[in-house]
DNA sequence: CGGCGGAATGGGAGCGCTCCCGGAGAATCA
DNA sequence: TGATTCTCCGGGAGCGCTCCCATTCCGCCG
């Protein structure tokens, strides 16, 4: 193993300078750099993260918590991952995987053994049982998502009540009367997922203001219990017009009922949806859409946990604004 | 930070005797041990991963590449990420994410800078361009998918080929004569990914060897893509009467569209996938499938990368022999 | 009774870095 | 010119472990 020892030999320097090369923490002329560089490419010198991390007390790595249940989120999922590992690496950070299954106590576990300077935590639940524990931690901790309980915590996330209450008015300005929301899998709710929660009083209290007739329905994936849905939904009595759809899983199925049935989106039926980008477009009939900008919200993340390892920051809430996406599967009454 | 030395203190013995406590390494007396661990209790102390890993000359992390791009593999992929993760804690290893799209070297940074002692790299394809690199490593590698050239090299993969084989061998028992393969989207063809030309080959030999009538069609996800599909399969000179799915994506499409057709599965089309199990009990009609035993791939890959940890290892490339579930969605014809 | 083997533990060098504390020499100032 | 400030760099302690090399204290043998 080559060591900033040699290196600094080989460059005729001493060690110190070698690193002062390496952190840029302190001015080093332009030719002693350069030659400090050509040594290290010469050497084929790698830092050694253990002594780094030693000697620093940083360790340059993210604990992120993420959930592997594999259920029908997935894509989301990685799109977090993806957006938060990119961003990670920007900071010259590097993400160790922790699972939410494995139970509270792992982030614990890292933080206090120095194997990573920091937390994010995704898929938190309104009463996550994670969330006080991670109070403790003596490091930086972001969630995505929104705990009921998240005094003196820092979290991202979508604003779902704005996305309930856009949606709901998307379909009002049509002049639709009569609106249902088509959420999640009953075990979303029984979760006490937060975001679910969230979405729903929007649409409930824009529905309210907009004295529209509202109805809620969740719904399981499943080509019976969607078509059950349905029949409740479209049952004649309730003269729904207008469809919010926030259950990703049953798009796809819910879309070919409709076409079952005869019924057009959207001359018959106007259908709004909030499920991310790709998904609105390559359904069978391509969905008015609300995304969850799964990238951003990624990203900011990571960038609120770097500048809490830089200083201390009091914590923050960020809710980001959705974006309502016309695809034409709504239309006026 | 509690430290070594102050439970050392504590319990009145050396640093090496706690050390020795922690590892196991040498044997310490009942009493001795029984103070030792009472103190690190008492003062609540973590060892530091950094001076672990500098002074031992290991890590304790576990590099694993895994692809981010969110294909509709997924569900597959977090079932082996999830093994992966609970396996290589019980060897006491965490795991460090490193993403495929982040390009080949990843895996040498981490390793060069003893981040991590091993590497799994997942979703490897026939002509990966990482494949080569990763001989070079200085450190034990497995890889999830075998690539055409895998000299020198330890794989762990589902033999594709001979799921292939069974599938078609399982039709042609029941009377088939004439059947096609419904796979992949083209473009995981042109990604070369082997395990889609291994099905492919195992499609094929085992078609001509039983003298069946067999065609081939790559399949696009999307209500009109499949559509077309099924139209081009089903086109009456063809006269198929056994469908071969290896298209996780379009699944439920296609049954659907089936059912559109007033096509009965079993009674007018044999149906028979390969795909993960809960997926093929939560169709529309329940499939016979094969399974793609994504839990036990992965903790073979982690067994057999820290076998390796521990001393040589000749290279070593294990197929999997994929299982048949019958869920009558096949039938004598 | 000396010698010897084995069990239990202590001491501490050294792993490869970072960063504090200076020092040497050039540049600037009064 | 001497004093002061800057710029650039070297030396090396110390980060918290692991593990090699003793040392001590037994019981046992010849």
């Amino acid at each position: 193993m080559i060591t900033i020892k040699e290196v600094a030999r080989h460059a005729g320097v001493s060690m110190s300078t070698v690193s002062y090369v390496l952190s840029g923490k302190r001015s080093i002329s332009e030719e002693t750099k350069r030659r400090v560089e050509q040594s290290i490419v010469a050497l084929g010198y790698h830092p050694n993260a253990g002594a780094r991390a030693l000697a620093s007390n940083r360790s340059q790595v993210l604990g992120l918590v993420m959930p592997l249940r594999s259920d029908q989120n997935m894509p989301v999922i990685m799109q977090f991952v993806s957006s938060i590992v990119a961003t990670a690496r920007n900071y010259d950070y590097d993400v160790l995987l922790l699972t939410k299954e494995a139970g509270p106590g792992e982030a614990h576990r890292v933080i206090a053994r120095s194997m990573a300077d920091a937390i994010v935590m995704m898929d938190v639940e309104s009463a996550d049982p994670r969330v006080p524990e991670l109070r403790a931690l003596d490091a930086p901790v972001v969630l995505l998502g929104m705990p009921d309980d998240h005094e003196d915590l820092s979290c991202v996330d979508l604003d779902f009540t704005a996305a309930g209450k856009q949606m709901v008015n998307h379909l009002a300005d049509l002049g639709h009367r009569s609106i249902a929301l088509i959420g999640s899998h009953p075990s979303v709710y029984d979760r006490g997922t937060s975001y679910a929660a969230r979405l729903l009083d929007g649409f409930q209290s824009a529905a309210a203001k907009r004295k529209l007739t509202a109805s809620v329905h969740s719904c399981a994936p499943g080509y019976d219990s969607v078509a059950a849905c349905l029949d409740d939904v479209l049952s004649p009595e309730r003269g729904v017009t207008g469809l919010v759809v926030h259950n990703e899983a049953v798009l796809g199925q819910l879309l070919l009922d409709l076409r079952r049935r005869s019924l057009d989106v959207p001359a018959d039926l106007s259908v709004i949806t909030l499920c991310p980008d790709d998904l609105a477009e390559s359904l069978a009939v391509p969905l008015t859409s609300m995304a969850v900008p799964a990238q951003e919200l990624g990203a900011i993340a990571v960038e609120m946990v770097m500048a809490r390892l830089g200083q201390e920051h009091p914590p923050e809430v960020r809710l980001l604004q959705p974006q309502l996406t016309e695809r034409g599967s709504t239309a006026a009454r």
